[in-house]
DNA sequence: CGGTATCCGGAGTGATACTG
DNA sequence: CAGTATCACTCCGGATACCG
C-alpha cells in the first residue's frame, strides 16, 4: 500500500481518501490550488502568494500538480518569458473540497482565538454547470 | 508562515486551507479519521485497518490527532489493557471534508481505471443535528 | 494488549548561486 | 521572468527489539 508514495509513479494509494490527499496534501499544494481557483496566475504571482516557498519548491509542486492533471502550464514564446498557470477541469473539480477545508479551517482558527490570514473575498462565485 | 510545521507547537499556518491540512494531512491520519467516523476502535483494530503503519507510527499519529482535539483516547484500567479511540465532536465535524475527498478520490481512481480498495459500505448514515 | 526505545538510511527541503 | 544546479542538513519513518 504505497510506502513513501509521494507522487512518483510508484505504487499509489488506492484508498480514495488517501489518494486525494496524495494529490493535494503536498507542501504548498493546497495553497497553490486555492490561489488558482477561478484564476490564472503567472509564476511570479504565485511566488507573491506562496511567500514561504522557494522558487525550487514552488516549481516542484507545480510540476507535480501538472503531472497529476490538476493544473496546466502555458508557456508563451516571448521575451521576457511568460508562463501562465491555471487549473484544469479536474483541478477545478477540487473546489468543493478546498472550500469545505477553508470553512472548517476558518472555524477552527477562530476557536483557537486566531485570525485567518487569507480571506475568501476574492474567490469567484461558485459556478453550477 | 510556519516553516517545517509538523504539528509541534511551533508557528502554525494561519491560512485555513493549510491549517486544515496540517491536522488531517499527516501520514495515515486521513485513514485513521476515516475509520473512526461514527465508530470506536481499539488500537489493534486500527492496526488491522491501517496495515501499512507500524505500531510506532500509528501511536504517533494517534497522539497528534489527540493533541489537536480530533479524537479522544480512553484507557481502561484492566488486564489485559484496553484502549479505545473515538472521534471528538470536532473530529466528527471533519466528516463532510472526508466524505467529499472520498467521493472525489473514488471518481479519480475510476478515471485512472483503478479500483478503490476501501468501500463506503460500513460508513453510518450522516446524522443531522 | 498496547504500546516504547533505539538505531539509522534516505527522502524532502532550505540556502545560495547561476542562466536562457 | 521563470526557472535550474549544487550542496548541506534535518528529521521522517521503517526495522527491530523490548516492556508493564
Amino acid at each position: 500500500m504505497a510506502k513513501g508514495c509521494s507522487n512518483q509513479n510508484k505504487l499509489q494509494n488506492c484508498c480514495p481518501v488517501e489518494r486525494t490527499l496524495d494529490l493535494i496534501g503536498g507542501k504548498y499544494k493546497a495553497l497553490i490550488l486555492w490561489n488558482l481557483v477561478g484564476k490564472t496566475l503567472r509564476f511570479s504571482d504565485l511566488q507573491r502568494e506562496v511567500t514561504a516557498a522557494t522558487p525550487r519548491m514552488l516549481t516542484k509542486q507545480l510540476r507535480e500538480l501538472e503531472e497529476d492533471g490538476l493544473l496546466s502550464r502555458k508557456v508563451y514564446a516571448v521575451v521576457p518569458p511568460k508562463v501562465e498557470y491555471s487549473l484544469t477541469e479536474l483541478g477545478e473539480s477540487l473546489r468543493p473540497i478546498l472550500e469545505s477545508m477553508y470553512i472548517w479551517g476558518t472555524a477552527f482558527l477562530h476557536k483557537q482565538g486566531r485570525t485567518p490570514c487569507c480571506s475568501m473575498k476574492e474567490l469567484p462565485k461558485i459556478q453550477e454547470h
